[in-house]
DNA sequence: CAGAGTCAGTCTCCTAAAGGAACGGACTTG
DNA sequence: CAAGTCCGTTCCTTTAGGAGACTGACTCTG
């Protein structure tokens, strides 16, 4: 199946795709999150094959989103745990869960609710612009070209923006 | 390949993953966001394959996050732009490039800079809690089941959270 | 101390999806 | 009327994902 390789295009969404653009990875993530950590839990808890479950194990330990650390010598067993790395990509995973919520979720309503710590409410996330505080929605902003723009990775091909 | 099936788990991740989980789909409304609406161009900046292309299109105009609107009879030419459906989704891209920003870019700096519509400055998308307002990461929450839990879509297999 | 159980993978076989490239059809332009 | 543009479709090859059996190290139980 030859999949592409989105790593060398000059575009973060590219590059956040190819840590986790996998269908696998972000549910993966989400069972971490959760507190699932182990293979065993892991494979009955997803239905994932074994096979693609260690793929995307070690892919996501080599990414350094996950960390896979022991937790008995003997017998030698282990657990995956989020990194800073890893755990600010489940705010991705909130926002996910917001636009599904919204439009996949149908009569029965959401399936998980969140309570927001701070406050203790059952909220869910809103993205708003670092600098002003408003809402700051895709419609609400203009693109432009940044510093790192059109240099793309390994000097590959001349795609992405 | 036989893909699992997402859409029946009782996960808004899952059921999102469901409509944009596979690699192209997200660069593809990223390209349609910025006015990449045709075909042609699609193919060509994306570099993807044109029976994937098709696929794709067909998929998400199907889920109802793309349109598919004639911009000429004769010849017949169609462009694809998003539904309101499809604008939402962008929020995530926005966040996805805020992860991709922090730890994929590099030396060279974030490929593309967003401006705020309200305040005119160059700022980034931040996730805060719809109730109060603070900051509202993955780490700020505690997840509890909702109304809609352990409603398998379907009835098949007892799988998600 | 034999046998069953647990955990974390690995291996093999099969199928289906992605990539690549050529082709087609409807129309426009020089 | 030949060349070009746009939007796909078809065919072929490669390879990733699914299913499930198997392994190996160790523990627990009667």
């Amino acid at each position: 199946m030859q999949r592409t390789q989105f790593s060398d295009m000059a575009c973060s969404i590219a590059r956040t795709l190819d840590v986790i653009g996998e269908p696998w990875s972000p549910l993966i993530l989400r069972d971490v999150y959760v507190g699932i950590n182990r293979f065993e839990q892991l494979q009955s808890d997803l239905g994932i094959s074994r096979k693609v479950l260690t793929q995307r194990l070690t892919w996501l330990v080599e990414q350094g989103v996950l960390e896979r650390r022991a937790y008995s010598d003997r017998p030698p067993r282990h657990e995956y745990v989020l990194t800073t790395k890893g755990a600010e990509l489940c705010d991705l995973l909130t926002v996910m869960v917001r636009w599904g919520d919204r439009w996949t979720a149908g009569e029965a309503g959401p399936p998980v609710l969140y309570r927001h710590h701070a406050c203790g409410e059952i909220a869910h996330v809103e993205p708003v612009c670092s600098a002003c505080g408003r809402p700051m929605h895709a419609t609400d902003v203009d693109v432009l070209p940044g510093p790192g723009a059109s240099a793309e990775r390994s000097g590959s091909e001349p795609v992405g923006r």
